[in-house]
DNA sequence: CTAAACGTTCAGTAATTATTGAAAGTTAAA
DNA sequence: TTTAACTTTCAATAATTACTGAACGTTTAG
């Protein structure tokens, strides 16, 4: 495993994003790795290629897997595991976002809940209340949308994307058309 | 400044999603409590309530400014600073989407558009160069996507993400539309 | 000009997070 | 059943990130 410095330098870039996308560097360079090389790699492979160790490699396989962003391969005769991404490039950018959602808003949305059940007992409260409300239908609305978006086929989302700058003609069409279903 | 265990619930929640907002746990506890009081707060205040110190203060507000998502209050005759919200829930949750695509996503895109001008000179590369222009295609769909989003209004984005299960209706006359346009 | 009241900076330290590597676990061939 | 070829786990340690508090900077009132 001797990167080019071309993959080396995508891969190393990935390790930097890594944290921002969710990770650590490691397993940022990890997903770089897979995702740059056209064969499944062994954790050996991915080991020396990355100069970590070997332990290192299972637990940040292990955190991939969490993300369903990695699947097995097995090859006949051969006991080793070979690691390889787990869908498209459009599909492990999927599974990020909707993961991403699950521990970015998920627990907030659960707090908000209980807590505008609460009935408030002193102007702050009632201040509070109110925005904790406001905080609460945004991100339930992100969620809906957000599920309504993972619904969509590839082909139906690069479509929505593409409508660009036209989007807002779509929305100020918005009633006619839903008078018409 | 005694919070009400309440408030603190709601303060502390913050704190803990803080990193997974993309700041850390002290940050995002003053981002919750700034929303969550009506009035403006001095760096004080903010140090007393939080209980950590005047310079983690200071700290603090700095990034928040970076992020855009606070801003200053001054009361005649009083020298202090006062430190409230930037804009609504709404705003806010904006400015934090727009800055972490800044962060998360415009690096790589830089980054790749540099390595995917240079050719490649073995079949890995070809792979690899390949891959990077699928992630290049991805990022930037997504990109302008997000500069359209950010130039509706609130209503308007409102208005598009109450679409819900209709947003493939919309798709799916969205040639009819734009012949219309 | 001086002192008081504020804000900022940053070196040192504390807290957290990531990594190693050795030990233990698992599987299958011989 | 033994051994070799793997994977996993986890305690110790390294690396990174966050926080404190003292020193310094700035502004204004007296």
């Amino acid at each position: 495993m001797n990167l080019s410095p071309k993959i080396e330098n995508f891969v190393l870039h990935c390790g930097e994003m890594g944290s921002r996308w969710g990770f650590n560097r490691t397993i940022g360079q990890m997903v770089g790795l897979l995702v740059i090389n056209e064969h499944p790699l062994t954790a050996n492979q991915i080991a020396e290629a990355l100069k970590i160790s070997r332990g290192n490699v299972s637990m940040g396989i292990k955190e991939l897997q969490s993300w369903q962003l990695v699947k097995v391969h097995h090859v006949p005769g051969d006991r080793k595991e070979y690691y390889a991404p787990n869908g498209t490039i459009w599909d492990l950018a999927n599974k990020v976002f909707e993961e991403r959602r699950k521990r970015e808003i998920d627990p907030t949305l659960t707090l908000l809940r209980d807590q505008i059940l609460d009935s408030a007992n002193s102007p702050e409260e009632k201040y509070a209340q109110e925005q904790m409300q406001s905080i609460h239908d945004l991100l339930e609305t992100v969620t809906k949308w957000s599920a309504e978006l993972q619904r969509l086929t590839p082909e139906q989302l690069q479509s929505l994307m593409k409508l660009g700058s036209s989007v807002s003609k779509v929305i100020d069409l918005k009633d006619k058309l839903l008078k018409k279903s």
